[in-house]
DNA sequence: ACGCTAACCGTTAGCGCTAACAACTTGGCG
DNA sequence: CGCCAAGTTGTTAGCGCTAACGGTTAGCGT
């Protein structure tokens, strides 16, 4: 017990026998299992994060925002990933539970109903990201896509382009992109304008994919004016197709695209994008984590909405 | 104990009670506690994964190789950042062991000497990646990036080129990038060449930096004909600089990078890379996790050694 | 001398689960 | 009919740690 207090720095334990537990420690290799700790102190030093994947560009940013923010506090954030699957979700999130967390932190609104069920169920704070469109279950923290959608549309309607086309994926798989597109569609009625065009692809945004489909979009409607993508990897894309083919950005061509990722950043165009804020909604995520009271009978919910701000760049 | 066996399949227990238990657990909401559980079965289905970054584009893929083979084999991948910092990376490697993970992956062949001391008497499977260029602790599965800058050394010297300069990362952070350029030098004396101008950078790769970075260095050395870099992504900035300032690609300038990156494709150029196997890495990696023996008393070491394969693509 | 407090250290029980074994129930077989 | 093996369920102890509380000692005031 008094080794345990040692080392944990807490209660009362004696200088003298604090310097020769922790030099006995160090001697013997000792490390602590935390599994016996949390198992016997009824609490935990991890935070669970799904989300849908690692390799699109867009979440990594999320992680930093949270882990900055857990950095000192002993919590640890452990990630799962689902690849915008329900099913592969709740399991994922079945898993996470079973390490019994601090708290839970995942990517949208949209989730299986049994999936629901135990989140609610499991007493523990539950932060949705990214999205603030729909019903949280607890705390929630992100942007309105359908507001970007719908201010971008205003913003190219605004700037006289009046064929505007979209390239975003295949959207059963992506709720926010739908929901984008949905605003964006809403924001060009709002004219009296309707798409012109849209290709909707499968499998990852890369900038291969948005290059190829500009292509293809192009060769079929070489009237459009204006593209919307739904992310920005798609956008550079659409950049590299009007770079290599000789088509004037933003004069032949306007191009917009989502989230405000780095790669943006020295490209020949300054693409123009939307904001997600996606650092800072890791940050609050992690925050409203470490500031839920323990007493968990209390009926705290919250939603902390960024505003989607469009940077117009050179490319519309 | 029934009830224990029916979730876990495990043993025997009859179809009909194991229809009983199930159903009473959907109907409570059980979640079982893996806590518990890993410390009563003294085995862990953790699988630790200690990488530098998460944001550089590199390392995402290495995770989802690991992933992939972890799939379905009921261990789950936690991932800690060390942002290339060896007492941090000692503090993650310190927290991971204390979770009694099955396995460590963990990125790089250099550690502080106190961490490769837990890691020895850790008496789990120790699985070093990235590189092979070192003294592994247990097993090592990777490239020799010694090797992969001394074969695009020659590669560039037998493609004529013989003013050759080089923009990469500030190397004490960078152990891998470091040794990709002591083997390039190498490469080159061997035709009796040497670097004909340097950039280094600190903070973290991008393509606005590999931009700015081109920039400089081709006004302070006009006569520069192939850069090197220690990444795709900074490669990707020289391209787009020379894209932007009309410089002909690879008629002025070649350009040849670094890790074989998914943004290389799309691009107006098919930028000269080499092929670093990171998803194979992750892989295998994660195999060696899987087929290690329980008996760990063995002296089991093994070192799997990739080829760094050279993509000349059209920047060359 | 006494009580009292603070500082320190030890004892006990239990977190939720599983390995190991014990015990009971069948059915089959000689 | 007894007996054994296989199938099935129950019992016990303990994984490594910590909350809670109990004891001891020293220091202090009265």
């Amino acid at each position: 017990m008094t080794a345990s207090r040692a080392l944990r720095a807490v209660g009362d334990v004696s200088s003298a026998t604090r310097k020769k537990v922790e030099q006995a420690a160090l001697k013997l290799g000792y490390v602590p299992n935390r599994l016996a700790g949390n198992l016997a102190s009824r609490t935990s030093d991890l935070v669970g994060v799904v989300v849908p994947s690692l390799s699109s560009f867009v979440f990594p940013e999320v992680l930093n925002g949270i882990s900055a923010r857990l950095e000192g506090s002993g919590l640890q954030p452990v990630t799962g990933v689902t690849d915008y699957d329900l099913q592969k979700e709740e399991a994922v999130i079945r898993q996470m539970l079973s390490w019994r967390p601090r708290g839970l932190i995942i990517a949208g609104l949209e989730h299986a109903e049994s999936a629901r069920k135990i989140l609610r169920n499991s007493n523990i704070p539950i932060v949705e990201i990214m999205d603030v469109d729909g019903q949280p279950i607890q705390y929630c923290v992100g942007i309105s896509h359908g507001r970007a959608g719908r201010e971008m549309a205003r913003k190219l309607v605004a700037c006289g382009y009046r064929k505007i086309a979209f390239i975003g994926t295949k959207m059963p798989k992506d709720f926010r992109a739908q929901k984008r597109l949905d605003g964006f569609k809403a924001g060009l009625s709002e004219a009296g304008l309707a798409l012109c065009a849209q290709q909707l692809y499968t499998g990852g945004s890369s900038i291969e994919n948005g290059r190829n489909l500009t292509a293809r979009l192009l060769k079929e409607h070489p009237a459009v004016d204006c593209i919307y993508y739904s992310s920005d990897v798609m956008s550079v894309g659409g950049l590299m197709h009007c770079l290599a083919e000789g088509i004037s950005v933003p004069d032949d061509l306007a191009l917009a695209g989502f989230n405000n990722l780095e790669i943006l950043n020295g490209l020949p165009r300054n693409l123009a994008t939307t904001d997600a804020h996606r650092y800072a909604i890791g940050e609050k995520a992690a925050d409203l984590i470490l500031e839920h009271p323990d007493a968990s009978d209390d009926e705290s919910k919250r939603t902390v909405t960024f505003s989607p701000d469009i940077e117009t760049g050179d490319t519309i």
